[in-house]
DNA sequence: CAGATGCGCAACCAAATAGTTGCACATAAT
DNA sequence: ATTATGTGCAACTATTTGGTTGCGCATCTG
């Protein structure tokens, strides 16, 4: 139960479970390496408030930061994209069991 | 950033995103239909704890319930979990570009 | 050098979460 | 009818979370 890589795994859901966080994840995806500045620009709420996700993508390593210079950079790191991926893939293999199991809930066991 | 899809697709890898939560889900998937307090024997929380995770889960549409007499059968809907790997399959295709990217942080632009 | 720009830290706040305990109610089983 | 089992509801607590504001420090740029 304590398990790493499942708290590790749900580290990574968690962190991808607000729609700010979610947004930016895809907006680095697309747009590259950027800052938290140019981030909160034209977004409803504060720079703190970004840096603060950035950093909850950070602990779960979903996002690497540099500092180059004055700036500091984000960036996807995309390994555990795809870790979260292979886990929804690998048990994807019970579904089409578990789709029966739901219309014949009625039948008890 | 009110739209539906993205807060909905939120709302599951936050389901996702605790230990608990996502060990119930591959028990249910695994196992099938269960009770709250099947699910809770032998387990360290109380049942209680265990049935609001439960209720995490049902909100999110990731699990259903079902009274069947004197019992509440859970089953997790596969469905949601589809919608969820199909997100991830479908950003994949950004992350070639991002793991280049994450080297070359360095030539900042 | 002086000013603008970007970042980091800290205090603070409201709301949500994860968990507990206690008890009442409904449905089976004897 | 009585007991046992499973569920539901409520109150309460501690911690986390998402967000704010304010300010100081570092780093470029003119």
């Amino acid at each position: 139960m304590s398990n790493t890589p499942e708290r590790e795994l749900a580290g990574v859901f968690a962190a991808l479970g607000d729609t700010t966080r979610l947004a930016l994840v895809t907006r680095l995806l697309a747009a590259g390496a950027l800052t938290a500045t140019a981030l909160s620009e034209g977004q409803a709420i504060t720079r703190q408030a970004i840096v603060k996700h950035l950093q909850v993508l950070v602990t779960a390593r979903l996002v690497v930061h540099e500092r180059h210079g004055k700036e500091v950079l984000y960036a996807v790191d995309p390994r555990r994209l795809e870790e979260a991926r292979a886990f929804l893939e690998a048990i994807a293999e019970g579904w089409d069991k578990a789709l029966g199991r739901l219309k014949s809930l009625v039948e008890a066991p």
